[in-house]
DNA sequence: GTAAGTGCAAAGGATTTGCGAATCT
DNA sequence: AGATTCGCAAATCCTTTGCACTTAC
């Protein structure tokens, strides 16, 4: 299904369907909710026995990315990941471990009602919108208790 | 006031007020609203007949940002940029163009009660967030009709 | 057959790091 | 004086680009 709208919007572009897309899309497939970086997907290629040049990938996510199958995202650390676009689905948001960087996933719809009211004060018309809440996953909190009762180190 | 609440950090973490950190925190006192990138502090510097090295903006807010004077700001064209923390101000959020980059900030409150709920539902504790509209600025969606009806041009 | 796509290696750009010189207390 | 900070240049890391070779259509 994802696979036949790569197929056709190719198409639509006069560009071709390679071995090494499709393999970049299934393996977003395959990652379910997980957030991929350049450096991720290259390296899951290797453990497939087959090959793919980073500069491919990098082609291949931005492709992709322009397609609307994937959305970029970036957390606070920077770093550059991707996830497949769940087309209709509710809208999903990150919950971020500041110490850590484990991401958690929390859904909720409400927010599009929000996007009219951005859209009436700023003249912007929305098209998207990111919500990211940071914090400590709860293996740092306790990871962080021990810590202060066992020493008095600070930092 | 912002300064001595650096002064005061510095003291206790056994670290030395300089006139690059001053001058540094004092920029994005000046800039207000605006988001800076660590390019962009060391540019308007120079126009301060006064050398700081690049190496030394890094150090530095990165400091300001781990004594929480910054806050970093990361949006979806990947560049890094630091802002100023307002203590107890309103919650403030962006607005930005998917095409031309301008942003625009949101004040908006009601979110605070949000993180109760994320709480609950993930286990997290939540320091804080972030909300981030994408879209076309007025600026953009002019240009694009202009575009339109003037060729037929796609793209 | 031919345009589009790939791999490789080089180029770019942003950020970090090592180290001797300068500076604060 | 002694520890911290700075500037500089080199090193890293991530991403993009040029080009000859390969492949999809």
């Amino acid at each position: 299904m994802r696979n036949d709208q790569l197929k056709a919007e190719l198409k639509k572009r006069n560009q071709r369907m390679t071995a090494q897309r499709e393999l970049i899309l299934r393996l977003f497939l395959e990652a379910g909710t997980e957030h991929l970086s350049a450096d991720e997907i290259y390296h899951k290629v290797q453990g497939k026995n087959f090959r793919i040049s980073k500069a491919t990938v990098y082609r291949t996510i931005e492709l992709l990315a322009d397609i609307r199958l994937l959305r970029k995202i970036v957390f606070e650390d920077g770093v550059v990941r991707y996830e497949l676009v769940e087309k209709g689905e509710h809208h999903h948001h990150h919950v971020i471990c500041s110490n850590c960087g484990a991401v958690v996933e929390f859904h909720l719809d409400n927010l599009e009602e929000l996007e009219e009211l951005v859209k009436s004060r700023t003249g912007y018309t929305i098209e998207d919108h990111q919500l990211k809440f940071y914090g400590l996953c709860p293996k740092c909190q306790n990871a962080m208790k021990d810590k202060k009762s066992t020493s008095n180190e600070i930092k």
